[in-house]
RNA sequence: GGUCCCAUCGUCUAGUGGUUUAGGACGUCGGCCUCUCACGCCGGUAACCCGGGUUCGAAUCCCGGUGGGAUCACCA
């Protein structure tokens, strides 16, 4: 059997989208699992919009889901020589000639056709004529009169287009360069592309694209269209329903593994399995399984997916992937030891990585203060400056402060004070960090160590009696 | 408007004629656990778009309707 050919054909016209990140994704699953290749091509045939900068991001959004390809990046702006012998293998076998209407000319024809009830297309005036090239020529595609396209989608099964329904697209604008259903067949056949998949908002173009094949006498390639990806009021997902730029969701804190799983399960099953390793996606992907419906993008399930993901991961691991976050924070990260403690203690209650940046604020910064305000209020009252004194005391005594040694202390103060261990954690936790909501009591003094335990009891004590 | 696609809980989905009082996940609601918040655990809520067929039997097959989406360029 003939190896598996994909690509991925992004236009650098702006960021790398979700649904383009979508269709990226299946094909790169689709030709890993087959020991096949997965191509990059840039189409950057529109000069006017197409931007470096777009270029950059794709890499870059390419990059952060570890999507690698195994030929290119092939820009079509670098190829027009090749496209130009294209068609000139058309207009030789008589399927394309020269058309010298004006798009005025041709909006006239639409106009009527609209006029009259029909198809807006262009009449094929010029089909016959046999005119030569001119200045302001295009070369149109002679489509056939009669009869039928069939695309046989692996996902969608067959769809029939009435070849009526074709008007003679144009391949060649008259300032000479190709046009985009001609540059995609072009390139699909000389990179040996076997398999398209791609997003459903091509399929009125593939059976032009078929036609061209078949006057091209090349083989034409599996085809499947991936439904779209919409927004939360159904509508085609835009600037409105929120980030659509893929590398917006790097910087929110979720992990590339957490997305590409969300991304894959939403339009394809494996069952009931909803997380997935890359791994398990490279072994258990199949086109077989994605689905006909287009499907709502939902943040909640991204984010309770990523959750799963940040606690299936190492701490090691975590502590590599949460460190630019902790760095936009300020946090010194230079010792790597700490930062692996820290990430231990919010390992398992951070659903994204900027939640875990946040919440490890105040093993970071030097004093605690200022108190929250609600929690001091609360918390910091005259009545538990005894405890925390009486605390830092039996603390200070034990040589080494570990989760486990520590218990013995709190354990004698709630006997001198006469109360439950509720009533001594939360003062001592707004003291250590300046709010009600931390990791458990005693992992933060074992991660704080002893000189910042005693510091910030201490401190705790002088705010009580200073403003109390 | 023409053409094309789609249609199971709010959302992602399982389901391919009977094993289904339609299952799971996210969300949501309630409870338990507990040093806070989470996590975890337990439980509740909630769907086969409508109408006709076919069949002993339909979420599953067929037709029609309705609804949603895509697309109609010398853009990709």
């Amino acid at each position: 059997m003939e190896s598996i050919i994909t690509r991925f054909p992004p236009s650098p016209t702006g960021y790398l989208h979700v649904g383009g990140a979508r269709t990226a994704l299946f094909n790169w699953l689709y030709a890993k699992q087959n020991n096949g290749k997965f191509i990059l091509r840039i189409e950057d045939t529109d000069t006017v919009r197409s931007t470096q900068a777009s270029v950059d991001a794709i890499f870059e959004a390419m990059e952060w889901l570890e999507l690698d390809w195994d030929e290119g990046p092939f820009f079509q702006s670098q190829r027009f020589d090749l496209y130009r012998e294209y068609l000139q293998r058309l207009l030789n076998s008589g399927d394309a000639y020269y058309c010298t209407c004006t798009p005025e000319e041709v909006d006239v024809m639409r106009k009527k056709a609209m006029a009259l009830g029909e198809k807006p297309k262009y009449d094929g005036r010029c089909r016959e004529r046999g005119l030569l090239k001119t200045d302001n020529a295009v070369i149109r595609f002679k489509s056939p009169l009669k009869g039928t396209t069939v695309v046989e989608d692996v996902i969608k099964g067959n769809i029939v287009f009435q070849n009526t329904e074709q008007d003679d697209f144009v391949v060649c604008r008259s300032d000479g360069t190709p046009t985009y259903n001609f540059v995609v067949v072009v390139d699909d056949i000389t990179m040996g592309i076997n398999t398209v998949i791609r997003g459903d908002d091509h399929v009125m173009n593939t059976p032009k694209q078929i036609l061209l094949y078949r006057a091209l006498k090349a083989k034409l390639p599996v085809f499947g269209h991936v439904p779209m990806v919409l927004g939360k009021d159904k509508t085609r997902l835009s600037k409105r329903h929120g980030a659509m730029s893929v590398t917006a969701y790097r910087d929110m804190g979720y992990l590339p593994d957490a997305f590409i799983n969300y991304l894959v399960r939403l339009g394809w099953s494996h069952g009931d399995q909803e997380f997935f390793t890359r791994e398990e996606l490279l072994e258990k992907f199949n086109l077989k399984n994605i689905g006909k419906s287009a499907g709502v993008f939902d943040l909640d399930k991204l984010t309770a997916l990523n959750a799963d993901h940040i606690r299936a991961a190492t701490v090691t691991q975590l502590a590599l992937k949460v460190r630019p976050f902790f760095k936009e924070k300020g946090y010194d990260v230079a010792r790597n030891d700490y930062l692996e403690k820290v990430v231990g203690t919010l390992h398992t209650r951070s659903k994204t990585l900027v939640e875990m940046a946040e919440g490890a604020h105040f093993y970071y910064r030097d004093t605690v203060e200022p108190y929250d305000e609600k929690a001091a209020k609360k918390f910091l009252k005259p009545s538990v400056v005894p405890i925390l004194t009486s605390l830092a005391e039996k603390l200070d005594a034990i040589p080494d402060l570990k989760e486990k040694t520590q218990e013995g202390a709190f354990k004698k103060v709630m006997e001198e004070m006469g109360l439950g261990f509720g009533k001594i954690a939360q003062p001592v936790r707004v003291a250590l960090t300046g709010t009600t909501v931390s990791p458990g009591i005693f992992e933060i003094i074992e991660v704080l160590g002893r000189d910042r335990v005693m510091a910030r009891l201490r401190a705790a004590v002088e705010f009580i009696e200073t403003t109390g």
